[in-house]
DNA sequence: TACCGTATTATGTATAGACATAATAACTGT
DNA sequence: ACAGTTATTATGTCTATACATAATACGGTA
């Protein structure tokens, strides 16, 4: 009945560290001993503890130890959207158009530089600036570019991934404004992404919506 | 060496989803066959397929089997940015003053309504409305709100979640043109986000960014 | 037919033991 | 004192087995 369930475990670590029982950058007991303390298998500890590692709440190095993370941010799972869904979802016809193409050496990693006009009705919807990386991505070498947009190919291949955003709002650029026709001084919203596997960057996109 | 391990199982099944042999809506084999199949053990096919379910790639349920999800949306795990920090890390001086707090019921749920004006340098940076649950949060009931700010609580104390995202740019209602100190058609920076823990509602927040 | 309890099934979790691996510390000979 | 080797340590993963639990299918009874 009352048995120890690596989830409460998680939720007497987290309350320790809320308490400053362990405080950020404290090393705190391994996994061994811990078993021991809650008296259950070191599998279920290492589980609990697993979990709160990918959460950011935790740092965890072998021999190293566990530590409680110095910065604790708080980490939510989001659903990247496709721009075509998004077209589609509003009755519209999504279609889209490559402006360029070219390789590029982004941190000495070779990848892929494209730039996309995706359009609503043949009106321009969103403007991407998008680097992947070849390196992690190398089955887009092949990809025939002008059927499948690079994201999708992203969402269907690649399952999941860390990654930061951030977004802003902006004035046009000379470019952006003769691509959705507007004035110069026209606010934008700019999306900035990045995402990575592994510490390794895959791909970094810059969106634009008028 | 060329052991069977979670992550090539992983790979496996991405690839045979990839290649259509299971397409989406289709009932997989279920673990103990999978298990035979690749020739290890079921708790290593579990390992590899409940990652999968967390990423979305595929849905799972007791004597219901695993299935491919309908629609693979690619989910990363972004850092919820603390405003604080942000304004910090620009060398400013935070502060934040709270307008307004009452219980407000959402979906049949009781939770807080609060409504928040971040500063920076005395300046208001933000405006955020916010609700939240007091059922998934009820140590909130017991917080003194006017020393720590609500998304700092929860950063400390929700580790992980799921959630949506979104964000515009509008112009200025009366409200906000009157707080940010700007004209009528001024745009603003409009971000909407809801968390999520096991489907249920924790958070929900519109924050306004002039 | 409608309802309710029971059997079945696939996933979910826990255990004890084993070996793998990364990171560090300790030791070695020069 | 230094570089290179070896030992140690904590986490990472896998196995075989057991039992728990949610969802469904299958009954029988009214």
């Amino acid at each position: 009945m009352n048995r120890v369930t690596y989830k409460n475990i998680q939720k007497d670590v987290l309350n320790r560290i809320n308490t400053k029982e362990w405080e950020p950058g404290d090393l705190i007991p391994n996994e061994e001993i811990l078993a021991h303390q809650f008296g259950c298998a070191r599998a279920t500890v290492n589980r609990a503890l697993r979990e709160l590692a990918l959460a950011g709440v935790i740092d965890r190095k072998r021999k190293g130890g566990t530590r409680v993370s110095i910065s604790p941010i708080r980490k939510a799972l989001f659903d990247i959207p496709i721009i075509r869904k998004e077209v589609e979802n509003n009755g519209n016809l999504y279609s889209f158009t490559i402006l360029s193409t070219k390789k590029r050496i982004l941190n000495k990693i070779e990848g892929l530089a494209v730039e996309t006009v995706h359009k609503s009705n043949e009106t321009p919807y969103a403007f991407e600036q998008r680097w992947v990386s070849l390196k992690i991505a190398p089955g887009l070498r092949k990809l025939n570019l002008n059927s499948v947009s690079i994201n999708e190919w992203l969402v269907a291949n690649i399952p999941i991934s860390k990654g930061t955003i951030s977004f802003c709002s902006d004035t046009a650029s000379e470019r952006e404004s003769s691509l959705f026709n507007t004035h110069l001084d026209n606010a934008l919203l700019i999306v900035n992404r990045k995402t990575f596997i592994n510490q390794e960057l895959v791909t970094k996109v810059r969106l634009s919506y008028s």
